[in-house]
DNA sequence: TGTTAAATCGAGACAGTCTCAATATCTTTT
DNA sequence: AAAAGATATTGAGACTGTCTCGATTTAACA
């Protein structure tokens, strides 16, 4: 639950305030159990607010999930900069990686909409997708330079590959998530190379 | 568009008969245009007929995909078993996956419907998944068996990289999944080898 | 306490899913 | 060729959900 609240220009008034706050936790707690796709009806129901209520806070669905997810992403993309200092570029882009699937993984249905808001400008969510794939971007970047990383993957699929893998764990389970996530790391590993026997 | 039908038992009326076949064209351009999650009302209309209809017809979406995909994918099945005679394991894997990938994304949203009826042993199209990932079985045991393929690897492993592969077609382009399909299939060599320079 | 800007309310317009009793249509039988 | 019987279609209706906007309430501050 962030503390930062909705980027007010002036102090928002104190029911208001109190709405934003009640919104968020039962929009929380409702795409937790339902996904991303729970009623918005049913969370404006649950805060004990009429649904105009939170339109007015959250224009959008994507607004919603900016304002859950914003700081964690950015903290995210915050991680991904602290990693450039690891010792093993391959390792550290394996270690973000497997955060940002984690991240995604948050509700159901979400790494569809950060697919979606990463590529539509004019998502709430789009710069926090911005910054999450430009940290992406560094640690990739890095991993090339070392030679321990394809020089054909992008940014992209490096967001892409996260965020499939996030789907299927969302479709069957986390541990299926983190083999799929562990064969399509290695396969990032430069052609023509003998790769390690022990994939750490 | 099939010409299999609906299973009669006995013969269907011809009103009936001719309802189906224009329900399931609509749905198949439907599906083409608005992806898996298109309005079944607005089949119906297209259709000139009363959603009744359809839901008489087909009582689910999944019937209505298991009737408009079912042959294709039990031919993709059939395909699996013709590459069993490839000459090399790895490659026939390669380009059943990449025909596999080609079938899901079909119509967008269809992985998430493929994933979901895998699982789901009530889906009318559960049958038709697992055949596929039956099929896909064999390939990789095959691999396997060759010692071309991680061993860790499953035929779930295999069915939702494909269905993953799929997706992120779906949120991007073709060029992306291919390209992330490359990456995942060379990360399921075997740890511990050297691997070709070039990918084939 | 009165004023005013800010926020909330909730009905209403719309779209979609799915069901089922009434009705219509095809097929078969005589 | 008409009636009987089986089968299929209809479309209104009960839901649930999204989103908007004019009327109303409420907090903030002098």
């Amino acid at each position: 639950m962030s503390t930062a609240g909705p980027a007010p220009r002036r102090r928002m008034r104190a029911d208001a305030r109190r709405n934003y706050e009640r919104l968020l936790t039962e929009a929380g707690a409702a795409f937790a159990e339902r996904g991303t796709d729970a009623s918005l009806e049913d969370v404006a129901r649950r805060a004990g607010v009429a649904n105009g209520t939170l339109y007015a806070h959250f224009p959008t669905r994507q607004a919603l999930l900016e304002a859950l997810l914003g700081d964690r992403m950015r903290a995210l993309a915050g991680r991904a900069h602290e990693l450039m200092d690891h010792p093993s570029p391959h390792e550290a882009l394996l270690l973000w990686a497997r955060a940002a699937v984690a991240h995604a993984t948050a509700y159901r249905g979400l790494a569809t909409s950060l697919m979606r808001a990463v590529e539509d400008e004019t998502s709430e969510l789009h710069a926090a997708c911005r910054s999450v794939l430009d940290a992406g971007e560094h640690l990739l970047g890095r991993a090339q330079r070392a030679g321990v990383t394809r020089e054909d993957a992008t940014a992209a699929d490096l967001y892409a590959l996260v965020n499939s893998v996030a789907w299927a764990g969302e479709q069957t389970s986390a541990a299926q998530a983190e083999r799929l996530l562990s064969f399509a790391m290695e396969g990032l590993r430069p052609l023509g190379t003998v790769r390690p026997a022990r994939g750490r």
